[in-house]
DNA sequence: CTTGCAACATACCGAGCGGTTGGTTATGAT
DNA sequence: ATCATAACCAACCGCTCGGTATGTTGCAAG
């Protein structure tokens, strides 16, 4: 990799770093540019504007983080159990820093869709594709479900409850919680099967 | 009402549309003090500060509003069906603002609770109280329901759900996405039944 | 009538922000 | 060896922010 291209992504890792910590709005530059040891100059000559970091940071930092984390959940043979140990995995090896900063994408999600529309276009297109993965992965199995299921309507259900179980295990600094909403989100999910 | 607080109760009114529409942090007082018609005085006369005013919005507009909106949910016959009933319901008045805004409770909650312990223990309480609320109701009716239930984690299950799907509305602005996670939240709630 | 304080108004402060400008250094093709 | 350009740096700009210091008004008690 060429010094700039590392420049570069060094930029990206530590900005990612940043906005997870604090959200993008109050994350600072000059932060970032403290960490990377590098000028303003560096910064603006990799990225046109804040906003553009931003951008890239969801790309090629965040996207395929999280797009991966769930595949390797649904490519199994019983995706309703991959979902529940993916799950419950979750809460095992969940850190101090994840308890309290939440999920990056529903960060930015709370904090931008509705300030920014390239923010909330590229959010919506990743959470269309996550949808979709997670309604093919169930449709392989139709035939051990219960009949008459909405499965699209199923998985925006569930990944809306995870989402708020996040929420809620961030602002109570409680991991119990978590644990508690994934564990009625597992019985609901099992009880999908016939 | 004396005029001083008519004054207050209007700042507060103003600034809790504003924390509503952009965020505490975002909210800018300016704002606040060219939509009340008064001087940055007459603010820090009945407020300390910007993050006191943010906690008198919180305890005396949001928290009332909010407990009172659930608690006419609950307090009815059936509080299964009264819970459905009520979010079915919020789908429809749903207001296009609100919609792009999401619950301001829940906004708060992402953006202040892992920043300022003041907002997070405020909320905290909050949650708590709905909670319990939300268990008595369940429990008043515990016969009808099927045997084994957690219910304080059924509960918790409930609000991580519907804070998680007004988040998935607001980046969608999608009234629709709303809806179909209620109404698979309310199959879920009606299944708690025998 | 005056004195005191609540209820405001006005003007200003320092800090931090994102962004720009004008330069300097390193590199790679010719 | 030259020279354009990529890669980077340091200084600065305008702006907005929350907060403060000081001044003014009006009412109400003595």
């Amino acid at each position: 990799m060429s010094d700039a291209e590392q420049t570069r992504q060094n930029i990206l890792t530590v900005a990612a770093d940043e906005i997870h910590q604090h959200g993008f709005k109050a994350t600072s530059l000059s932060v970032i540019l403290n960490r990377c040891e590098i000028s303003k100059g560096a910064l603006y000559h990799h990225f046109t504007s804040k906003i553009e970091l931003g951008y890239a940071v969801f790309e090629e930092i965040y996207t395929p983080m999280f797009l991966d984390l769930w595949q390797s959940a649904l490519a199994v043979e019983d995706p309703v159990e991959g979902l529940c140990t993916f799950f419950t995995s979750m809460t095992d090896q969940m850190s101090c820093s994840e308890v309290v900063c939440g999920c990056p994408l529903n960060n930015l999600c709370e904090e931008m869709a509705n300030v920014d529309e390239g923010f909330r276009l590229r959010i919506l297109s990743m959470q269309e594709q996550l949808n979709q993965s997670i309604v093919d992965a169930l449709e392989k199995i139709n035939d051990d479900l219960r009949d008459g299921l909405a499965l699209s309507q199923v998985s925006y259900f569930i990944v809306a409850t995870l989402n708020g179980a996040t929420t809620l295990s961030k602002s109570s600094r409680n991991k119990e919680l978590f644990q508690q909403v994934i564990a009625e989100l597992c019985l609901y999910i099992r009880a999908l099967k016939k």
